[in-house]
DNA sequence: CGGAAATTTGAGACGAATCAATAGCTGTGG
DNA sequence: CCACAGCTATTGATTCGTCTCAAATTTCCG
């Protein structure tokens, strides 16, 4: 019974922010149920997808972090963007379609195939949803990137991270476990882990964050939103995570 | 005559870079000829979508550059991508898209409806590959900002633009037309106008490039591009600009 | 030709990188 | 239970890249 619960609690955030982006019905809930009975387990650091590869099939993420990273030539390294339970991952419509980036675990990472959709779907509307949520996450990104400064980039993505936390239901109130190494952080935000830790210092000081033992806690979400000028992410108007709201 | 030459002229570097992304048959390209018959021009600065706004109905963008771009609440501006002749711009396949960036023409642009296309189809394919191209030079430009400095930044840039524009077209040679001013460029790098200006006197000096007159060549661009570690886009193993090759 | 926009130049300040060392944690095995 | 190895986090001193502010100068365009 202890068994059958913890699958149950592995596949429950994967489950929960599949259903933020489009009504479930039972039919898809049961597919997916399906899928994720014949999930594998990923040890961290390895690639779920290699860059310039042919990608095999879309995976779903049931459990633990990954990231799109792309590695340059002299070993820089850039994460694109982190992955989360819930993400379709290598869900690419054009034929026999090539990897751009890498996908790596940056955790243990549980995943399982991504059932097939027809276009209009249940579960076609919600890879569509989920899609443009990625890009919408990786646009915010390149304005993090191009014009915010290393305080408000790590707030930025705080918040961008606790927003989706919540959406999946993995986040606790306004805390969350964070399996970054601030040398990792550093790698997605364009700064190196010495600047990363002061920054992060400097965040604990202005009370803005607690960050101990890879669990998060911000202090204040929305006045630190207020501080960054951050605007949630929006994809459509009738479902996804940020509802429409009278102006 | 001389009217429907220059009608001629405008669609060509559209219909070539959309052919390049997957062999058109004939009843496309008729399609594609009867949309751009609808075509209408929208003057420089004015915005083709807007965000946060319900997107109507996607466009294919025939003439002139446009560009994704987000405006931060304190005046600071992020470029996120340049849209260039044959990109299609506002192809979402969710229920209700919203827009989730800005998108502004550059110089006078033409614009049309993009037709639409079954899934599977032809047309549904070059959609497909361009997304996925759109896609991963949004990525090229995180990992920009991310990780390259500002003389890679630029010339990495202007690497891509040339690859673009020659898959259009609209390249002759090395050389091509930047209708972009240095803050732009900044705008689009994350850089100020003063530095870029700098760097780009620099590469002049090393003899990376010309730069008059709104016009640009590039001296060696495979040369620059082992420079800066680039590797140019692939993203489907069957279409696409770059081919498949024997290591 | 005149005015606005774009490019160029200079001097100085500041944010983030670099280099180097120390301290703390975590897991492992004796 | 302690000692050790190997990460990860932290601190300090210094350098470097880019920004800021300000002022020419040139180019574009009506």
């Amino acid at each position: 019974m202890i068994r059958a619960a913890t699958i149950i609690d592995d596949r429950q955030p994967a489950l929960q922010r599949l259903a933020a982006l489009a009504p479930l019905d039972a039919e898809v809930i049961d597919t997916i149920v399906a899928a994720a009975g014949q999930a594998q387990t990923i040890r961290a650091r390895r690639e779920l997808v290699s860059e310039g590869r042919e990608i095999a099939e879309p995976l779903l993420l049931l459990r633990g972090w990954a990231a799109r990273v792309r590695l340059l030539p002299d070993g820089r390294r850039q994460f694109l963007s982190f992955l989360l339970p819930g993400d379709v991952v290598g869900h690419c419509p054009q034929p026999r379609p090539v990897a751009v980036a890498t996908i790596v675990a940056l955790t243990d990472v549980l995943v399982c195939a991504a059932p097939p959709a027809a276009p209009g779907s249940v579960l076609g509307t919600v890879y569509a949803v989920g899609d443009a949520l990625d890009q919408a996450y990786v646009l915010a990104h390149v304005t993090r990137l191009g014009r915010l400064n290393a305080q408000e980039r790590i707030g930025d993505l705080l918040l961008e991270l606790h927003e989706r936390l919540t959406l999946n239901g993995m986040a606790r109130g306004t805390s969350f476990d964070l399996p970054l190494t601030q040398e990792t952080l550093a790698d997605a935000l364009g700064l190196t882990s010495v600047h990363v830790n002061r920054m992060v210092q400097q965040a604990r000081r202005e009370n803005d964050l607690q960050w101990k033992g890879g669990r998060v806690t911000l202090l204040d979400p929305p006045g630190l939103a207020r501080k960054i000028g951050r605007v949630p992410v929006r994809v459509s108007a009738t479902v996804g995570p940020q509802p429409a709201r009278a102006r």
